[in-house]
RNA sequence: GCGUCCGUAGCUCAAUUGGAUAGAGCUUCUGACUUCGGAUCAGAAGGUUGCAGGUUCGAGUCCUGCCGGACGCGCCA
């Protein structure tokens, strides 16, 4: 909001200055101001120009003072702003009478497609999908608050050599299986695929078999198909059950399989552009020029004459090109796999130099256990995401039904889903997503400290107020002239402003962690202000100024929790 | 061996990508309060940012070398 104003009367006077490295940020620390451009250092660097003079030539010609007191110099040449009150005022009055709520539209809106979570058939979603998932969903969801076009696409794993021993199995230990009478659950399919893989490892037949079925199966047997079809529509069921609790969407499902027909060309055309060679009987790619990935081609047919996962990146790569013409396509994966995407885009960008599309590999450390160690159950299985939400879920209803007993039980139930959820996304968000993570109950769940339960607990107490107030269709009507008095309600209405600046920041680092530190900040400087500014015992435009900054504050804390993917309570 | 990421308070993590005095929570101790929802707030204590150099107005962040850890390195995805 004002920082932009801040920010292009900066540009202003810098015409020829890349106007992008011109940033204004809030400041450190309030006793220095409210925002400053630290960048104006970096520009005197690269312009050999004495950081204070330049800083003085700009403040010099610099037009800001609608918005600003007299701009400071400080330190060895950062430029102070603070803010006049009329300024503050006049934004937070805008927003409470239907205004933009502290961000705006992106300028120029990119079309995004967003590949995450995705699951493989025949197992069931467990701890190691969630991290993709909830970023994939977060970031999706940010972006479109920021007014993108976002296409989500959920690359599930059904296809590859597994199904092949997959198949095998089931065919030959269930023969009346893909009869109608014969129903298999996740459970099953998660059994059959274990016990497949077992046998598949020890015995040299059947290892034969599964290959000779996966063949059967991409090109067409009608028998396999069909079986094929009846694991993935029950693993597709699952998933979609765990999406609903999570309240995931994906615009597409496009799997593995989707793209078996485009494999083949694929490969021909990289042969045939000399991208590809013959090395030890499989067709590599070679990236001898890029230093990093000296000495590690990437299979794109293995010598089987197979496909493998780097074709089928490939081919989906294309075909998203084709059907969506995005500005940028972005890969939610763990970190293990930076090499595969590194020598994907490599391999892309010479097969289609032309085409100009960002790529982005958002990755993501592991979550461990308290152990340190990769987070498993006792017997070193992994922890099923179905089983995972059930616990937060029951634990949320322990201390909702703890707190506040008097509830009715549906009502305790319904807090402590949303608890519950919220508190496991919140725990997946909070921290910088390149790190790994120890998983702990006791720390998403406490009631204090960064956590969901906090930040829901603040926006419940504000929805408390508008529930008392007399009459009650006053609750969100326009509010009169603000006035602000108490430095608690400065400090508040101040921090509003930085929504869109977070968001911004969230949309162009791929970091869900500011917006939780943000909202976490925002429920703190209220919980301040709440308890040092009486609301309802205010009077006059006091009362109504007060009223309005809680509402303003619900409003930002909803819709920050909304786009980290976390509902919101009316009371808890 | 090569590559990627990491090492920050007793513990779990931040630090808007090179900015001002490195911040939170947990834990410990002290206090506020017959609560506009105490699932709250205030205060105290806790640091040579793994070690050693370098770059510059300025380094947790960048470069070099060590020490320690996680992950990845041809036909799995």
């Amino acid at each position: 909001m004002l920082e932009q104003r801040v920010r292009l009367a900066v540009a202003a006077v810098l015409p020829d200055a890349n106007t992008d490295h011109l940033t204004v940020r809030p400041c450190p620390d309030p006793k220095f101001g409210d925002y400053q451009t630290a960048a104006l250092m970096s520009l005197a660097r690269e312009r050999k120009l004495n950081p204070r003079q330049l800083a003085s030539d700009v403040v010099a010609r610099l037009q800001v003072g609608d918005v600003c007191e007299p701009p400071e110099i400080a330190g060895a040449g950062f430029i102070n702003f603070r803010l006049k009150p009329a300024a503050l005022l006049s934004v937070l009055e805008g927003a409470a009478q239907g205004g933009p709520l502290f961000f705006r539209p992106a300028e120029r809106p990119r079309t995004i497609v967003i590949d995450f979570s995705s699951p493989n058939v025949a197992k069931p979603m467990h701890v190691g999908h969630i991290r993709s998932t909830i970023l994939g969903d977060c970031l999706t969801r940010t972006l479109r608050l920021l007014g993108h076009r976002v296409i989500t696409d959920n690359h599930v794993g059904d296809w590859g050599t597994q199904f092949g021993m997959l198949l095998h199995h089931v065919r030959s230990s269930h023969p009346h299986a893909g009869t109608d009478s014969v129903q298999f659950r996740i459970q099953d399919l998660e059994a059959f695929y274990k016990e497949a893989k077992r046998r598949f490892d020890e015995d040299p037949a059947f290892a034969e078999a599964s290959r000779a079925a996966v063949v059967a199966l991409q090109s067409g047997d009608r028998e396999a198909v069909r079986l094929w079809e009846i694991f993935c529509r029950e693993s597709l069921r699952h998933c979609e059950e765990i999406y609903a609790r999570l309240g995931v969407k994906f615009d597409h499902t496009l799997g593995e399989s989707f793209y078996n027909a485009r494999l083949k060309p694929v490969v021909e055309e990289l042969r045939a552009r000399g991208l590809a060679r013959e090395s030890e009987g499989a067709l590599a790619v070679f990236f001898d020029d890029i230093p990093q990935l000296k000495d590690h081609p990437a299979i794109v047919q293995k010598s089987d004459g197979g496909f493998n996962y780097m074709t089928t990146d490939l081919a989906t790569l294309s075909y998203r090109l084709e059907t969506w013409q995005p500005d940028e396509i972005v890969y939610v994966t763990d970190g293990r796999q930076q090499a595969h995407f590194q020598q994907l885009f490599a391999i892309f960008r010479r097969w289609q130099p032309e085409r100009q599309v960002r790529l982005a590999h958002v990755w993501f450390g592991m979550v461990l256990g308290e152990d340190g160690r990769p987070f498993k159950t006792r017997s070193g299985e992994n922890i099923k995401l179905s089983a995972l939400l059930d616990e937060a879920e029951e634990r949320a209803f322990r201390i909702v039904t703890e707190k506040n007993p008097d509830l009715p039980e549906a009502a305790r139930r319904e807090v402590a889903r949303v608890v519950g959820i919220g508190a496991v996304k919140y725990a997946d968000l909070l921290p910088n997503r390149q790190s790994d993570y120890v998983f702990s109950w006791d720390k998403m769940l406490a009631l204090n400290g960064n956590t969901a339960p906090y930040i829901l607990y603040a926006y419940a107490r504000i929805r408390s107020i508008f529930r008392k107030l007399e009459p009650p269709a006053l609750a969100a009507g326009p509010a009169g002239p603000f006035t602000l008095s108490r430095p608690e309600e400065f400090t508040l209405g101040k921090h509003l402003l930085h929504f869109g600046l977070v968001l911004e920041a969230v949309a162009e680092e791929y970091r869900p962690n500011y917006l939780c530190n943000y909202l976490y900040e925002l429920a703190g400087h209220f919980a301040r202000f709440f308890e040092t500014c009486p609301v309802l015992k205010a009077e006059g435009a006091e009362r109504t100024s007060r009223l309005a900054l809680c509402d303003l504050t619900a409003r930002v804390l909803r819709q920050g929790l909304e786009a980290l993917g976390i509902q919101t309570l009316e009371q808890m």
